[in-house]
DNA sequence: CCCACGTGTTTACGACGTAAACACAGCTCC
DNA sequence: GGAGCTGTGTTTACGTCGTAAACACGTGGG
């Protein structure tokens, strides 16, 4: 167990979007909102307070502003749901480090590709859900990649790189259920604020007598407990990325 | 491409629960509802017009009774959907093609699991990501194996067939992120009916010139849209299977 | 017979999403 | 400068939601 070996993906936005006037502009004349401004406030208030406890009034309030002003920026809640899932994805273009091409070999591309999207989950972790349980534009359209322009760039990336259409669409379908799996078990394992109210500690350990009929799990109780979603991920990523490699060997064979 | 390969966890109930009465009993005195109809139409409500279209009033317009009468059964909506999860869940106990216990190996249970589950997801494709992302009890029940019995079910048969208790976990933890990944893009991209309204058509092809800036997704359409679900499914847990088969043979010298 | 209990009903309240009408700023064009 | 237009936030209003509380009523045990 090599125990704290600092996670690479913590928190510390490397490009986020999610920075936002919390209330009102303390200064001066209150600009005109725009649709930036509701999608970023809508983001941290969700990352703050959990997807239930957004209200359309809530946030107008949150942004100095009446529930009813917010609908000159969004068609409805869903269409701003669906905003700040695409803000959020966005994010993405915003960190160095991640390409939209290879410029080290496809292994590198889905290896910074996948970091990036892990770092958005864990900063958005009450977001992530609904990157991942949203219906996507077109069914081939794979959460959490929900945009063209990042499956083109990942279709690019493969067959520029030797693998057949085939094995391309293949891989993609083999990483972006990775990707969802590992990452939502590891944002619904953080304490998520799913409804207004907080769990009282923080982990609270089960009441005694609870897990009678469990041996196994009583006795592996602390193993399970153990946080190894970022050595898991990167291991299940490793894991991954050596089967396409199989992959692109039998698809250069073939 | 093996074309047609009939996909054995389609949806023809092994074991279901969600077998209930419609509207109202057509026949005689109405018996007094009780908790498991309740959740049972709740299910099948769900599956026919999605989470969004749940409220307490429909659903006791849909048993024959006023919305107040579900209280006396579950204590809130919340409550509600948390028993429709664990009635969904518990089906894997009706289903006579998993066992509790290793009958022919863990392969074998793991198989049997998997299918298991997926045969619940396709089954209600609509409840599945309630499954995913409702918060779980503890953050060492993940899902979708969500109940406590299981866990001590898989924990049990692995480290009965020479896991280590370390192994055995990191079996636990990489299997919950296949099931959960794999599934819930399969059940998103089946045409779900997320709000009430249904889609035209059953797959709208992309309207032409949306796909212009996108070469290889508008050449490889076809190949993305086929469903491949079953086979990759079958794929990615055998490839699962042999990297937990590594984990043993290390686990064991070590 | 009656009464307590369990179940469904009625009524009521505050919050929600959102349509529609309104008020008012700043702009352009004369 | 004034007239109108356009784009933004506000007010009001409606129907629906979840749910608390009081109520009605059938049934079974004393």
């Amino acid at each position: 167990m090599v125990d704290d070996a600092q996670d690479p993906d913590t928190p510390e936005a490397r490009g986020g979007a999610a920075a936002t006037i919390p209330t009102a502009p303390p200064g001066a004349g209150r600009r005109p909102l725009d649709r930036r401004q509701v999608l970023g406030a809508a983001i941290s208030f969700i990352d703050e307070h959990g997807i239930d406890a957004l209200t359309m009034r809530r946030l107008g309030g949150h942004l100095g502003v009446e529930g009813m002003a917010l609908y000159r920026h969004v068609r409805s809640r869903e269409g701003l749901l669906d905003g700040v899932v695409e803000t959020v994805v966005d994010e993405l273009y915003g960190d160095p480090d991640v390409f939209l091409e290879p410029r080290h070999g496809w292994q590198d591309y889905l290896q910074r590709l996948a970091h990036g999207v892990r770092r958005i989950a864990l900063a958005h972790p009450a977001v992530f859900p609904l990157v991942a349980t949203r219906p996507p534009a077109a069914p081939w359209v794979r959460p959490p990649l929900r945009s063209l322009r990042w499956v083109e760039s990942f279709l690019d990336a493969l067959t520029g790189s030797g693998f057949s259409d085939e094995a391309a669409v293949a891989a993609y379908r083999a990483y972006t259920g990775f990707l969802l799996g590992h990452l939502l078990l590891e944002v619904s394992a953080r304490g998520v604020p799913i409804s207004s109210h907080d769990e009282e500690s923080d982990a609270a350990p089960p009441p005694p007598g609870a897990l009678d009929g469990y041996p196994h799990v009583r006795r592996l109780e602390p193993l399970l407990s153990e946080d190894e979603s970022a050595a898991e991920f990167e291991e299940a990523l490793e894991e991954l990325l050596e089967r396409l490699e199989r992959i692109l060997r039998e698809s250069r064979r073939g």
